[in-house]
RNA sequence: CGGGGAGUGGCUCAGCCUGGUAGAGCACCUGGUUCGGGACCAGGGGGUCGGAGGUUCAAAUCCUCUCUCCCCGACCA
């Protein structure tokens, strides 16, 4: 019998002044965890009975299609350099020395320990297929940790990986994972949706994301109401309305037209009294390829990437998506600085264009050559407008294609909500969510570059393909608090909540009514339920208040109807507050709570 | 890493500008009265004022450096 007099949980008045997001000052007013440094809490025992039970179901879902292991969290620098992923990480891998000087990583995932077993172990296609998960610690030593337990620096994950002998066998495995997925956040009580997800330069086919609403997310998912499209916006697409070209000018060749001091598009627009969706945004970039590993040894070459020139032309109303430009270049690219311009455009920014300059028919071959992406809403449009690469001057009558040459088409634009949706045209929303899960259909990377192999059915050699299926279980937490929270405090739904069930007598002095309390709640846990007692001597006032915070859906209130034999049960999500005869609570509960296994 | 803000008792904060005995509310301990939505009375404990250096007869307060935390941005399979 829980007894919360005899229990530690430090509930508080007021929040911490420096929580801002819902969750994160209610798990710490409600007594679940406390902060050790920025990015790392402490979880407390409410706290950890939630995360226990979270991780139960996860645990349960998981491991009827997968095997559990445990994982180190300590790994050899090396095995991060076979990946290549020592690099690509960056400052965001957690990095130490043993006594002896050895070189360590706290792993952010299991990617490289998985594939290092699987390509010790698996031989042959009649091993396949695996998968295989965890729940352990991650580590990320992240730029800027906040929002409480939305964005930390140690975290709990469960990952998974899966190996298959063919890409038709990682369609099972990624199909098994979203459904198991599916059914964990339901039983997990979460409102949550499923987006297309991008891939990241990781590569990868596809890539679906578990999402949950909030404002307190920090990613943006475009969604239609109209049909079951919804994507993260770093991938989402959508329907344009179409937009008439201008008609040819003289002769219809670029024609040069004096535009001073005129630079931004909208000024550009104005004066020439045409639409910003006649013009082309011409945005310079440098592309950093990472530092490879062997140029990075010596010392003159250290931490000095090869740049490589990439100017994007948009139409002029429209943003770059720049997550989408990352998966085209393979890599991130900064904006060019003022030489770096004046070098390929010989003209001050604000004139640029894309007339004029030799551009790279394809970007490895071409190597010596700047790339010019151009994006798919100025595909087939003709006589646009840009900078002349000339101070003081634009050109007219450009037409992709026949005035200069793109390297490539690409995708590269922003959605912005109310633009149609691409399957039905309703019009789309954008909403911020939290990420809880994430399935990936990873490929050979890790597999290939580790040197995994194993025999098909023909005695050949062949790479097994991955795949990587995540779920953050603080975020679970999170969320859950986000989507079910008022002035009081919070409630959690029953499967993932530290105790079902509060049992609140108003006043413990009264020995009967604490007599029929603890009858009560041991009624109740024999039956299967979790239940807290709160038989604290304090003012009902302060119980109640307690109750309403720390999350618990259900309480029971035991006051002087108990000489009718009754007593109160108060949904705490509702407030909604009914009499039930204490010879029929366990009956009432068994309806409306699920017992525990 | 760029920009902004904050570090004073367990929590929320005042005091700093204009240097001179460290404060309030909540929480905590003791006694009493209370007891269906964060009670009241009386008494009490608890603070290196983030740290270091400096100016001064005297520093929470002024100056310099530094650490930490929060927010915005960058970043974020």
């Amino acid at each position: 019998m829980h007894k919360w007099s005899e229990l530690f949980i430090p509930t508080l008045r007021e929040a911490p002044a420096d929580a801002e997001v819902a969750s994160h000052k209610f798990l710490v007013r409600a007594g679940y965890i406390r902060q050790l440094m920025a990015g790392v809490y402490s979880f407390l025992f409410l706290g950890n009975r939630s995360f226990n039970k979270i991780m139960g179901i996860v645990r349960e879902e998981m491991d009827k299609i997968g095997q559990e292991f445990f994982l180190p969290a300590l790994h050899p620098r090396e095995l991060w350099e076979a990946s290549g992923r020592f690099a690509l990480m960056g400052e965001n891998l957690f990095k130490l020395k043993d006594r002896k000087g050895a070189e360590l990583v706290l792993g952010m995932t299991e990617e490289e320990v998985m594939t290092s077993i699987a390509l010790k172990e698996l031989r042959s296609y009649k091993q396949l297929p695996q998968i295989w998960y965890q729940i352990a610690l991650k580590f990320r030593d992240e730029p800027r940790p906040k929002s409480g337990l939305l964005r930390v620096r140690q975290f709990m994950m469960k990952d998974a990986y899966s190996f298959d002998i063919d890409a038709a066998g990682l369609d099972v495995s990624y199909k098994k994972h979203y459904d198991t997925y599916c059914r964990i956040f339901d039983r997990c009580g979460l409102k949550y949706m499923v987006v297309e997800a991008d891939s990241g330069a990781m590569g990868g086919k596809e890539s679906h994301e578990f999402m949950v609403r909030t404002p307190a997310g920090e990613d943006h998912i475009v969604s239609c109401d109209g049909c079951n499209y919804a994507a993260n916006l770093e991938r989402a697409t959508s329907k344009l309305e179409t937009w008439g070209d201008l008609a040819p000018e003289g002769d219809g060749k670029p024609l040069e037209v004096h535009t001073p001091g005129q630079k931004t598009i909208e000024e550009v627009a104005r004066f020439l009294g045409v639409s910003p969706k006649n013009k082309i945004k011409t945005l310079a970039l440098m592309a950093e390829a990472p530092p490879d590993k062997k140029s990075d040894k010596k010392a003159d070459n250290a931490g000095k990437p090869r740049s490589r020139a990439i100017v994007v032309l948009m139409r002029g109303d429209h943003q770059l998506n720049e997550a989408k430009l990352n998966a085209v270049i393979g890599g991130a690219a900064r904006p060019m600085d003022e030489a770096e311009i004046k070098a390929l455009f010989k003209s001050p920014a604000g004139y640029l264009g894309p007339f004029g300059i030799e551009w790279a028919k394809d970007a490895k071959k071409d190597a010596a050559l700047p790339v010019l992406l151009v994006d798919k809403a100025l595909e087939g449009r003709s006589n646009l407008i840009a900078g002349a690469n000339k101070e003081d001057y634009h050109l007219k009558n450009l037409t992709p294609g026949k005035d200069f040459h793109p390297t490539a088409y690409a995708d590269l634009r922003a959605v912005t909500a109310g633009e149609g949706c691409p399957n039905c045209g309703n019009s789309l929303r954008i909403d911020t969510a939290v990420e809880i899960g994430h399935i990936f259909k990873l490929g050979y990377r890790y597999t290939k570059m580790m040197g995994a192999r194993v025999l098909d059915k023909n005695g050949k050699e062949v790479t097994p393909i991955m795949g990587c299926y995540g779920i953050g279980i603080e975020r679970i937490l999170t969320a859950a608090i986000e989507q079910s929270n008022d002035e009081n405090g919070f409630w959690l739904p029953p499967s993932i909540a530290p105790f079902q069930i509060v049992v609140t007598p108003v006043n413990v002095k009264d020995e009967s009514l604490l007599k029929a309390a603890t009858d009560i709640a041991t009624r109740l846990e024999a039956a299967g339920f979790d239940v807290l007692l709160d038989d604290r001597n304090e003012r009902p006032g302060v119980k109640f208040k307690d109750a309403d915070l720390v999350g618990i859906p259900f309480r029971i209130t035991v006051g002087n109807k108990v000489t009718e034999g009754t007593v109160e049960v108060v949904l705490r999500s509702t407030r909604e507050v009914r009499d039930v005869m204490i010879a029929t609570l366990v009956e009432y509960f068994q309806g409306v709570l699920p017992a525990k296994a």
